[in-house]
DNA sequence: TTTTGAGTTGTTCGA
DNA sequence: GTCGAACAACTCAAA
């Protein structure tokens, strides 16, 4: 243990030791370390976590915790403005310098200021890009179609190679950490985390383990199993991605070194997928309250319904279409959802009934793991057509059909929709179309074991073409 | 400079 | 049953 002054490393989006430059160039220096991760709710911007953000949050804070102790550092844990409290440690400490990992939108400006009072008191911040492959701006201005921008930034030079965990950290000696239980990130009274533990193993080893797995089981189909909720077809690393557990880098060079295993074809489907996040990002760079504001300022007019039953319906997975049902009990229970499944969904509140996408994205705000600043504002943007490169206004997803196309055995809908469990194949997405006889001996009754449709869907349709008609340019 | 064609994820209708 | 057209408006690249 040394006496020299220390360097900070302030972790945000980047829970892991892999491939994290800002751990690593702090170690280059050979002083010792205060890792400081900071809980700030109070920045101007910066959205407070929901609920299954904040499970998973808790959980890799004390894998990170645990790890940094095996490599010889401690995790320190201090709550407040990061524009105070990251200069007042450093000032407590004797730091010369904090390094980082940089964010993007609101974050990128509560940075900026952090940088301005560190440097008011002679300290040095340092950082470095971690967290995305290609930079906001870093190829001129905002392409707003995705197939351009990922065209071009495929031109650009490959994304560099991960860098190595560092070997061993020299903590500095007693620095005063908040203790985790205290800040209370695990639901209790009720503890409704259970389904979030069974389904999820938070932190780097665990993202190390999906990104493997992806890889071995996965990646060979990918381009056709993707779409299927009712089997293992996706990567589900997003929620590893969204706290940095694992970095982009990583994923990138581990799934191109499966070229050979793996045809190209489910290779280039995937990394276009990474490549969406990218797009994402850019599009919160240039506008940080994407959550807030429709990209298309046409749609600002656009007379949303409020329903309160009709979202409560929804958000319950009480809506009488199965497909949507089941993908909303799998997300209160598990904190995801497939990523068709979100399309669906979506797709039916924002179109069906006409609830304001800004509804929607609070709610996976809060109840998805994976709740991220710029994928989730970006997506719902795009399905409500507000967004950039949006989905047209006429692609009003039919959830029989989708059901019928994507979980053709219903295999999805009876493991989150128990009570249809002895439906027959043949209308388990459409049961209302069942005889009297049928419903009987499935032991459904509808309106009673299982809900009506609360809207019908050739109504909806006809409704929702009618109601964006009038937002037309 | 101007023009042309294509653009993540769909559905319905009519031939 | 299958197939193509229609359902906007706008952005971007290529010609």
């Amino acid at each position: 243990m040394s006496d020299q002054a220390p360097v900070i490393v302030w972790f945000r989006d980047d829970l892991r030791i892999a491939d994290n430059p800002a751990l690593l160039a702090a170690s280059a220096t050979g002083r010792p370390m205060v890792c400081l991760f900071v809980r700030d709710e109070e920045s101007k911007g910066i959205r407070p976590l929901g609920g299954a953000a904040k499970w998973w949050l808790g959980e890799s804070l004390q894998t990170l915790a645990n790890d940094l102790q095996e490599l010889g550092g401690k995790l320190v844990l201090r709550t407040g403005k990061a524009a105070s409290v990251v200069p007042d440690i450093a000032q407590e400490t004797g730091a010369v310098g904090v390094c980082w990992n940089r964010r993007y939108g609101a974050a990128a400006q509560v940075d900026e200021k952090v940088e301005a009072a560190l440097q008011n008191s002679g300290i040095v911040a340092d950082s470095f890009q971690a967290n995305l492959l290609f930079e906001p701006g870093v190829a001129g201005k905002t392409l707003r179609v995705f197939t351009p921008f990922w065209k071009r930034m495929r031109s650009l030079d490959a994304p560099r190679k991960p860098h190595p965990r560092p070997k061993k950290l020299t903590q500095m000696r007693a620095v005063q950490s908040e203790s985790l239980s205290q800040w209370q990130l695990k639901p209790h009274k009720p503890d409704w985390a259970g389904g979030l533990r069974e389904a999820w193993t938070p932190g780097e080893a665990g993202a190390q383990a999906a990104l493997e797995h992806f890889i071995d089981d996965v990646l060979d189909g990918y381009g056709a199993n993707r779409d299927r909720p009712d089997r293992d077809g996706t990567s589900r690393l997003s929620p590893h991605l969204r706290f940095g557990e694992i970095s982009p880098f990583q994923v990138w060079h581990a799934v191109m070194s499966a070229r050979g295993d793996a045809p190209s074809s489910d290779i280039e489907k995937f990394l276009a997928e990474l490549g969406w996040r990218e797009f994402n990002y850019q599009l919160l760079h240039d506008a940080p309250d994407i959550a807030e504001r429709n990209l298309q300022p046409r749609f600002d007019g656009f007379g949303w319904d409020s329903d309160k039953a009709a979202v409560q319906a929804w958000q319950q997975g009480c809506t009488g279409y199965p497909i949507v049902d089941a993908a909303m009990r799998d997300l209160w229970s598990t904190g995801f959802m497939h990523n068709r499944l979100r399309m669906v969904v979506a797709s039916f509140l924002v179109k069906h009934l006409l609830i304001d996408w800004r509804v929607g994205e609070q709610w996976f705000w809060g109840t998805l793991v994976d709740a991220d600043f710029a994928n989730n504002p970006a997506n719902w943007q795009w399905v409500a057509g507000a967004g950039a490169d949006a989905a047209p206004y006429f692609r009003i997803f039919n959830p029989i059909l989708q059901g019928e196309k994507f979980d053709p055995h219903g295999d999805f809908v009876r493991r989150f929709v128990p009570e249809l469990a002895d439906v027959p194949d043949r209308y388990v997405h459409q049961p209302w179309k069942l005889s009297p006889v049928e419903l009987a001996s499935a032991g459904v009754k509808l309106g009673d074991t299982y809900p009506e449709p609360i809207i019908d869907h050739d109504f909806a349709r006809r409704r929702a073409l009618a109601a964006y008609d009038k937002v037309k340019g």
